[in-house]
DNA sequence: GGCGTAAGACTTTTT
DNA sequence: GTCTTACGCC
């Protein structure tokens, strides 16, 4: 530690050009900052944390910070620790949701809830909506599921309560209505909270509680907001709030990066700002320190159509660099092989994998770059898609501790009551439940407290048992047994190590080590969080980003969505499948606010690259099962022609590749290819190599006796120095340097 | 009640 | 082409 006070100061510390140190030195008050792509945005905001912990003598728990990823806000923290040498354990930063679960755990009382709450993800949602519209008889085909979560999580990101939607709109809106009031009831009763509660409750608590309000208020002396160009109105109605005393308010953003309107955002937030922030400080921070003059000229031609734009012009002193270059493939399959085969190349000459990266608008885009990729032995890593945590097996179990969290949440309960199977069916599941609604009582509670005189001898087994179980873990959970114990004994007494042992596929071994990896994560945490129980982990857990999740690496090719790209520079991007219809998106053809922001995600994804950008588009592409013609995107036609060199391989119907083993794009034959199984050359692409020896947190040394598969897939055999010899995937080996 | 097969829907993007 | 749901059989 230093002595802050002989420190350095953080303008002579950080390294700022004018504009950014005006920013960041600039008094009080409210304060714009827009920040063009690569501008240096993240520093600015770093050096504002800094300087006003160092200079304006600022304790961190005064300064509340919104960031995009729970992950930059770790950085994010961890600079400002090295700027100015105090500890910022107190530091109010991170994603708004996070935040907002961090002050509705401590004041949930207020508005009914217990500190236990459990967050419901996407799959909880879903799950207590269509129990909501069985019970309220809402047909599931005139008003499916996904449409009425839609339609209520645009109330709730107004800040609009069921109470203030009675009795308006036509016989839909009714039912939307109708389903909004139950569904929040029933969230209440069990104890749990969605995405959007998180915000709109922390509103509805300072708007209900003036004196919380105004103890918070005193203590965020100054609110800061990245990404302000994609906060939703009910976030920007919490940062208004709180800024209202000290009018301390600090937001960058770029409304040419506003990627987010279909989740809520409005770009009016930040077109705005000074009119709601009167006497407001606009500062524009125009200097591109990323990318060459042909890419940035590129992006410019390619944002320049949208109209609704805050006038500011990038620029960048890196004179030069190649032209971009657009690419026109035979299909989508020809497209995957070829860059493929430029990946490989770029690695062969030197590039580190973790330089490049593959962006596409749709998840389902991936998977040929990943079948290209894996067939070429390049590791790469798939970044978003299904998550870790979005696996059946690891939301069984974390369906199981978050019941032990939480007794009131039902749709936990629903989830595991018969899982592993104990012959608790459908019937007897809704029978219980039905019980549950007509006492008042909790699911778990029913099958805590039931006598049960209905339903076959099987199931009153059943739900004996699991309550045998439920009481077994509830007991090591009061006796203070560390998480990972509980999870251990979870495991054990409901058979479901068993279950899975006993079946003899490769599915089920790869469930039981991903099961392996939960407790290894788990204990890792704990390690890491010794003041901290599982209702925190089970946050972390849902509240962690895409991004948070993503361990870069130096070798691994990167792939991922535009939206996902979001705050990430790389020094060769490639953007694939530039058609109309993908991007921009055939559903939004209709809405032009909407291709804007298609164009807008264009452009986010052409800002990322350094030096080298690769836009491509193919001719046809497999849709639904079938070939479908595609046409370039009207983003690229509208782009002069000279900012780009057009390459045509449409009429390329086969290549070499390097082994010389024909490659022929097209016929259905050629994609049922099988499978490469990896275990002969998981060696070359990683770091990891057998024989080597390691030092993992947990169980100390130890040597790696076999790996298999790679890159995201890799996992490996270690013998530790305790005898004992454990499988884990080398993703979250989490090795330390040895 | 559990498990297997077959038709059906469906893909934008995510905290 | 892939995942989810529905139905029929055990």
């Amino acid at each position: 530690m230093i002595n802050p006070l002989t420190a350095e100061p953080v303008t002579s510390k950080v390294i700022l050009n004018n504009v950014q140190r005006e920013a960041v030195v600039y008094p009080e008050g409210p304060q714009l900052v827009f920040a063009g792509a690569g501008t240096g945005k993240t520093r600015v905001l770093t050096a504002k944390i800094a300087y006003l912990i160092q200079h304006n003598g600022l304790a961190p728990n005064h300064i509340f910070a919104a960031t995009f990823t729970n992950k930059a806000a770790g950085e994010m923290k961890n600079r400002v620790e090295d700027i100015t040498g105090i500890a910022c354990a107190g530091l109010w930063i991170g994603t708004f949701h996070s935040l907002c679960a961090r002050i509705l755990r401590r004041e949930s009382g207020k508005i009914g809830y217990m500190p236990s709450f459990s967050i419901f993800d996407k799959d909880d949602q879903l799950a207590l909506i269509k129990k909501t519209a069985k019970d309220l008889a809402i047909d599931e085909r005139t008003m499916p599921p996904r449409g009425l979560l839609q339609a209520i999580s645009k109330y709730k990101n107004a800040c609009i309560p069921p109470g203030d939607v009675e009795g308006t709109g036509n016989f839909f809106e009714q039912e939307v209505f109708r389903a909004y009031k139950e569904y929040q009831k029933n969230l209440l009763q069990q104890q749990a909270m969605d995405f959007d509660d998180l915000i709109a409750n922390c509103v509805y608590l300072f708007r209900g509680h003036t004196e919380t309000l105004a103890q918070y208020q005193g203590l965020f002396k100054y609110v800061l907001v990245d990404e302000y160009q994609d906060t939703n109105r009910s976030q920007f109605y919490l940062v208004k709030l709180l800024a209202q005393t000290h009018r301390n308010i600090f937001v960058v953003g770029d409304d040419d990066q506003s990627i987010y309107g279909w989740r809520g955002a409005e770009l009016d937030n930040i077109l705005s700002f000074e009119k709601v922030f009167p006497g407001a400080a606009i500062f524009k921070l125009e200097q591109n320190y990323r990318s060459t003059q042909a890419i940035l000229s590129f992006a410019n031609a390619a944002i320049a159509p949208n109209c609704v734009r805050a006038d500011k012009r990038l620029w960048t002193a890196r004179q030069g660099g190649g032209t971009v270059t657009v690419t026109r493939y035979r299909d989508d399959r020809q497209e995957a092989e070829t860059i493929g085969d430029k990946i490989r190349r770029l690695l062969h000459e030197g590039n580190r994998g973790g330089d490049l990266a593959v962006l596409f608008r749709t998840n389902a885009q991936s998977r040929l770059f990943e079948d290209s990729l894996r067939k070429r032995r390049l590791p790469y890593v798939l970044v978003g898609g299904m998550s870790f945590y979005e696996r059946k097996e690891i939301k069984d179990c974390c369906a199981y501790l978050r019941l032990l969290v939480n007794p009131m949440d039902d749709i936990s309960c629903g989830r595991i009551l018969n899982v592993p199977a104990r012959g608790i069916g459908d019937k007897t599941r809704e029978a219980l439940m039905d019980q549950a609604r007509q006492t008042n009582r909790s699911l778990l509670q029913v099958v805590l407290d039931e006598q049960m005189d209905y339903g076959g001898a099987r199931a009153v087994k059943g739900v004996e048992e699991f309550r045998t179980v439920f009481l077994l873990l509830s007991d090591l959970v009061s006796q203070h047994e560390t998480p990972q114990e509980v999870l251990q004994q979870m495991l054990t007494i409901t058979g479901y190590m068993n279950m899975l042992e006993d079946e003899d596929s490769e599915e089920a071994q790869a469930r039981l080590e991903n099961i392996n990896e939960l407790m290894n994560a788990l204990a890792t945490w704990s390690i890491d969080n010794p003041d901290k129980g599982l209702s925190e982990f089970l946050e972390e857990i849902s509240l962690a980003t895409d991004v948070d999740k993503w361990n870069k690496s130096d070798d691994t090719v990167n792939l991922m969505t535009l939206h996902c790209a979001k705050g990430l520079e790389f020094k060769t991007v490639f953007i694939a499948g530039c058609e109309d219809g993908i991007l921009p998106s055939r559903q939004n053809f209709d809405d032009d606010d909407k291709i804007a922001e298609e164009r807008r995600l264009f452009y986010v994804g052409s800002t990322r690259a350094m030096d080298v950008l690769e836009v491509s588009c193919a001719e046809q592409r497999w849709r639904f099962g079938s070939v479908m013609p595609m046409g370039a995107s009207r983003f690229i036609e509208a782009i002069s022609p000279e900012l780009y060199r057009l390459v045509d391989m449409s009429a390329f119907v086969e290549m070499l590749d390097h082994a010389s083993h024909p490659v022929k794009y097209g016929p259905k034959s050629v994609r049922a290819a099988a499978p490469v199984a990896h275990d002969d050359f998981s060696q070359e692409t990683v770091q990891y190599r057998v024989g080597q020896h390691v030092l993992h947190k947990l169980y100390g040394q130890g040597e790696i006796l076999s790996i298999s598969g790679f890159g995201v897939d890799m996992r490996m055999t270690v013998l530790f120095n305790d005898g004992s010899r454990r499988r884990m995937m080398a993703k979250f080996a989490d090795f330390e340097h040895v």
